[in-house]
DNA sequence: TTTCATGCAAATTCTTTGCAAGTTA
DNA sequence: TAACTTGCAAAGAATTTGCATGAAA
């Protein structure tokens, strides 16, 4: 919970090995698949990456920003998905369900550092 | 490219050697990933399955919509993802060059299926 | 001749599983 | 005791790579 971001699975037995060195990694596994059962965290696979990462569970109504530049994730909340859904439903039928949004890009953090010389 | 869907690896490899068989697996991932590169064709994993799968490349403002009824996946076009790039651009200074939608739910064949007796 | 794609088999990597042993209720 | 969780090692699955060979330029 600490972590507060996408990890490998690695990198969760790595945090764990901190206060619970000899952990072994099947467990993390185990307890992950458990985790993921019980919707306290999920899988997620931003933009192109290849890597399997792990995150604690959010509201579908969250979704991924993605900063290119710093590497930085943030959880986005706001209307947007549901306007999604609302535009979805009433234009096409399309009853969602979930909705997987992730935008790579920019934040205006960075953006701000490049503007400004 | 008949093939307009999201296939496996597997897949694909069916499909070749229908017309070419004895093609070796390996070739099928070689090509896969010359293809990416070229940016013909793209990975893309959807919804919560654990399997890799390829479709041809489609613009960024093309998005999926599963049907989780008839497992449908169809991909559509709109102005959807430009108002998404809009919204964050204009309220949250993030700068978006790629955006990924994908929505999981009933289409709407499969809805008047259930809705009508 | 030189370059390149391919098949084939072996190597890698990631993930899951069987089983024996130790814990907890 | 009975029910579980864990470590460990082995099994699997998916993907990649090395290398010899044959085709094409």
């Amino acid at each position: 919970m600490d972590a507060d971001g996408h990890l490998t699975v690695e990198e969760v037995a790595a945090r764990v090995a901190e206060r619970h060195p000899g952990v072994n990694l099947a467990s993390v596994y185990r307890s992950l698949a458990l985790f993921a059962q019980l919707d306290l965290v999920r899988e997620s696979r931003l933009g192109d990456e290849d890597v399997t990462r792990w995150e604690l569970a959010h509201p579908d109504e969250h979704f991924h920003l993605v900063c290119d530049s710093c590497g930085r994730v943030d959880h986005h909340a706001g209307d947007l998905v549901a306007r999604i859904v609302e535009h979805l439903r009433g234009g096409h039928g399309f009853d969602a369900t979930s909705v997987e949004l992730s935008v790579v890009g920019t934040c205006a953090a960075c953006r701000s550092d490049t503007t400004s010389p």
